[in-house]
RNA sequence: GGAGGCUUAGCUCAGCUGGUUCAGAGCAUCUGCCUUACAAGCAGAGGGUCACUGGUUCGAACCCAGUAGCCUCCA
């Protein structure tokens, strides 16, 4: 039989054989029964994705939750599907029309969706064919999009739903603007970065007049000429659109200048010197230009003044006409940046240059430089929200939704305590229009369709002939589809109390990068209370990022990502799973290096070959079997069961805790160190004899349960060793098969002293180059033989000695290895180095006398004695005990060398 | 600038409400083995002033304060 199976695991064929057959058998599609559910939503991926190691890792634990639960005998519900990323899509889109020659304004907004819909469809699935690849087990036929017309719809219901109750509203706001993607992005979506830029120190004349009363008031003839303020600033291409200076009224520099008109250079545009508080004395030269239309303070600080607004930037981030200087307009910001410095520097506008490093906000899908923009744009009232649901922050705080690792809590409360309005409208086509109609002057209703649209403005104006009304350019934010997604999944919106969303929802657990804590997971608790009344899911798993051995983020500029299907074929699913698995613990960051995937392989073949070992026994009943062996196997498979069953116990606590790599960790100790290095060399008969019927029968019992336990980890390779190890029918599989539960009702044989015994012997071998074949006798003295007695059978095997004797007295001509406070005499064949045995013991009897002293100092210690439990104190009285037994021991067995 | 977190073996991390010499695991390293399941293996071994300084306590990796370095988020 073992000929047949090869020597090594070779997951390719078997990965693809089991998928194929799950999804055969239907195993992954749940449907509302009287099971208790439990359900996952899976974060959609974009579809412009493909499958990188943080979607590995992601789906891999969601696999691991659902599976177990699958096996549990819950109705596990695992739901796929992918985001429209409006942004990231729109992008990738106009880039291939690009590259096709085609220009996105060339093209009518039904065109250019047509070819964005073609694209999703040919690409868009994609990543979850990848996910398949992975043993990613979930419920297919329940694949979504939060593009398709009925999550569409919901989308739009909400919108209506959220403006009719006073929760969105329309406003001039100052926003980001995102030049590159010609959109305006939320908070979230801007990115700061460090640059080195430089400051610039301009020089602003002031007005003739200006420069006549301050020499008349300050009795100084001398500031009749050449008289000017100097700023600093970062965007010196931004002066054209000043509108004031602002200094600090307490600035005793610029008291005399307060008041007083300066020349805009090149524009000669007169502004005025303003004070206000906000300005910082310490900065630049504590002057301040103020520019409403491309900065959010100096926007305020407009308002407050009743400034103009110019605004002289395209929305592509070139300088527009109102700019005024000719030598810039149809310039790109930065160029400009440059050429005015250079321009201002000629004029003798410029007093210096500094190097300065600032923060400059970039788009967090294109990368490029976020201009603030006033622009008009649609709003959800936060505040007015989180007063309306306070559910939102307080559920989280009380652990009704559990945050693993609970530390994140803090971050949440600190966004929810700060939050700010979320601008939804994005200047773009793909995604869904918003539902706002407009007429020729501007004026608009909110509605799902033209005719309602006209209804309501007909009700608004009765005496309005408006026919036509235009809707709304804009789309809405990605979020604002993905944040109603646990609801949307199971159309809770079309139909509010519908089997699926009745069940299903809330859901269970949700697995997500720390990275979209705001963007995804806090909005969607949101949607959950203000939209159903409940909370969305009862645990939040947040995965650590991957970062690559020098700790580098991993992303495609750097090269540094592995392919993930490159290392699924190279190492197995699920090696690549157990890889990533066992260095990731909740929330910490993920240092991928391939060697985890290789131990994780490594494993794959370890328990190959156990299958293997056990595969290849010829199997004959027990009466053919001396007492002895049987007794012995006896003893060994008492053993592992209840080895087996304290460490399902500590591994169902790891899962309670979320602590998947902790307790995969332990299910790989379980299986390489108690079950194949003890357990199966322990009942392995001599080679070419058979193995008694009832053993076997046991040892596959115990190989079936690791299966299980092991399964939700690694799907694959697990599923094979179960179809093989029994007789199984069709329609039968480990995904379906019942999880172990703990079962305690054996005394476990209390086998530490022999395995001391064995450990001992191959460390004298080990220790004296002796080979593992070199048998010798061994013969022990003690005053309890029940602790090796029992044992002997398997002590003689382990160990490799020919006999084991009980004596009473010492043993002359043997070396002497203390158990405990027995002693073992081992006859060896060969001379032994009596000095360095001593050394050896000496050092012993330090390290326990040391020990007895650290016990000593602390029994002595009155204040010990008198403030900790009795039953440590009594605890540290048997410790001195078993210390002074054992140096009893050690000192005599130096004597006798 | 504000908030949070981290610092334990060469690497990645456990260590719950202080109490077994409590300093642990995996990997890596070293030594010896091609012992007919597995060299992707077997049997062993070594390795740490728990970042630093002080404090609280009978007792501190653990609690408190300060210092240094690193990380994340927010403005």
């Amino acid at each position: 039989m073992s000929n047949e199976i090869s020597k090594t695991y070779n997951p390719q064929g078997i990965e693809n054989k089991w998928y194929s057959y799950w999804l055969e058998q239907n195993y992954f599609h749940a449907k509302p029964d009287h099971r208790e559910p439990f359900t996952i939503v899976i974060p959609p991926p974009n579809v412009t994705g493909v499958l990188h190691m943080g979607h590995m890792l992601n789906n891999t634990i969601q696999d691991v939750l659902i599976r177990r639960a699958r096996m549990q005998g819950k109705n596990a519900c695992w739901v796929p599907g992918t985001d429209h990323a409006s942004i990231a899509t729109e992008a990738k889109v106009v880039q291939l029309l690009r590259e096709r020659g085609i220009k996105k304004s060339d093209l009518s907004r039904e065109d250019f969706l047509k070819y964005a819909w073609e694209w999703k469809e040919k690409y868009g699935g994609i990543i979850l064919d990848q996910l398949k690849k992975l043993g990613a087990s979930c419920d297919w036929d329940r694949t979504r999009f939060t593009m398709e017309p009925s999550l569409s719809e919901a989308v739009v219901d909400v919108f209506i739903d959220l403006y009719e109750k006073g929760l969105i509203y329309r406003e001039l706001r100052m926003v980001n603007w995102d030049p590159q993607g010609k959109t305006a992005l939320s908070d979230e979506e801007v990115i700061y970065k460090d640059v080195q830029s430089k400051l610039y120190y301009i020089k602003y004349k002031l007005t003739v007049d200006s420069c006549e009363l301050v020499a008349k008031e300050t009795n100084n003839t001398q500031l009749k000429t050449n008289n000017y303020i100097t700023i600093a600033t970062t965007r010196p291409e931004t002066i054209l659109a000043d509108m004031a200076i602002c200094v600090n009224p307490k600035d005793e520099r610029y008291l005399h200048l307060i008041g007083k008109k300066v020349l805009v250079p090149f524009i000669n545009r007169e502004i005025e010197i303003i004070a206000d508080e906000y300005v910082s004395m310490d900065f630049g030269t504590g002057c301040l230009k103020v520019t409403p239309a491309h900065d959010k303070n100096d926007y305020e600080l407009g308002k407050k003044f009743n400034l103009e607004v110019i605004d002289i930037l395209t929305d592509e981030g070139f300088i527009d006409e109102k700019a005024l200087d000719k030598r810039y307009i149809g310039k790109d910001r930065f160029a400009v940046r440059k050429q005015i410095a250079i321009d201002l520097e000629e004029a003798g506008h410029i007093e210096k240059i500094e190097e300065y490093k600032n923060q400059v906000g970039t788009s967090e899908r294109t990368g490029a430089v976020i201009e603030p923009r006033l622009t008009l744009q649609w709003w959800v009232d936060m505040k007015k929200f989180m007063a309306k649901n306070p559910q939102v922050l307080d559920a989280v705080m009380s652990d009704e939704i559990k945050f693993h690792p609970a530390n994140m809590k803090n971050t949440y409360k600190h966004w929810i305590d700060n939050i700010k309005d979320w601008c939804i409208s994005r200047q773009l086509w793909w995604g869904q229009q918003i539902p706002a109609w407009y007429d020729e002057a501007g004026n608009y209703v909110v509605a799902k369709t033209h005719e309602e649209a006209l209804v309501k403005f007909q009700i608004r104006n009765p005496k309005s002939e408006i026919r036509n009304l235009k809707q709304d350019e804009d789309v809405l934010d990605t979020w604002f589809s993905s944040w109603l997604w646990p609801i949307s999944v199971f159309d809770g919106f079309k139909d509010k109390s519908n089997k699926d969303i009745k069940y299903f929802y809330p859901t269970n657990d949700l697995v997500t990068g720390p990275d979209i804590i705001f963007f995804w997971v806090a909005r969607m608790v949101m949607a959950g209370y203000e939209f159903t009344g409940q909370k969305p899911f009862k645990n939040v798993y947040f995965t650590g990022l991957i970062r690559d051995k020098q700790r580098r983020k991993m992303s495609k500029s750097l090269g540094n990502s592995p392919d993930p299907l490159e290392l699924i074929a190279q190492y197995g699913a699920d090696g690549v799973r157990m890889g990533m698995l066992l260095c990731s613990p909740a929330g910490n960051d993920i240092l991928f290096d391939e060697s985890q995937v290789e131990q994780g392989r490594n494993f794959a073949n370890k328990i190959w070959n156990a299958f293997r070992l056990i595969k290849g026994w010829e199997v004959k009943p027990d009466s053919e079997f001396t007492s002895e062996i049987l007794n012995s196997n006896k003893i060994s498979e008492d053993w592992f069961n209840v080895r087996f069953n304290e460490a399902l116990k500590d591994i169902e606590v790891k899962f309670t805790e979320y602590k998947l790599s902790e307790a995969l960790m332990m299910i790989y100790k379980l299986i390489w160190d108690d079950y194949c290095a003890w357990y199966l060399e322990m009942i392995k008969p001599v080679y070419g004899e058979p193995i008694n019927q009832s053993t076997y029968h046991q040892s596959i019992i115990f190989f079936e349960k690791l299966m299980k336990v092991l399964h939700p980890f690694m799907p694959f390779i697990t599923e094979d060793i179960w179809q093989n190890i029994m007789e199984r029918k069709v329609g039968e599989s480990i995904c379906i098969s019942n999880y172990p539960t703990v079962e305690m009702n054996i005394d476990a044989p209390k086998l530490e002293r022999a395995f001391e015994v064995i450990t001992k012997i191959r460390e004298l071998r080990n220790s004296k180059g002796m080979s593992p074949k070199e048998v010798f006798e061994i013969a022990i003295k003690t005053q309890d033989k029940t602790q090796y007695e029992p044992f002997q059978y398997l002590i003689k095997k382990l160990a490799n000695v020919s006999a084991l004797n009980f004596v009473n007295e010492k043993q002359n001509g043997a070396t002497l290895i203390p158990i405990d406070t027995d002693e073992m005499f081992v006859f060896l064949t060969i001379e032994v180095d009596a000095e360095a045995e001593k050394e050896k013991i000496t050092k012993e009897i330090h390290y326990l006398e040391g020990f007895m002293k650290s016990v000593d100092t602390k029994l002595s210690n009155e204040k010990f004695v008198a403030n900790a439990k009795p039953e440590l104190v009594e605890k540290e009285r048997q410790k001195k005990a078993d210390a002074l037994a054992k140096i009893e021991v050690l000192k005599s067995s130096i004597q006798s060398l």
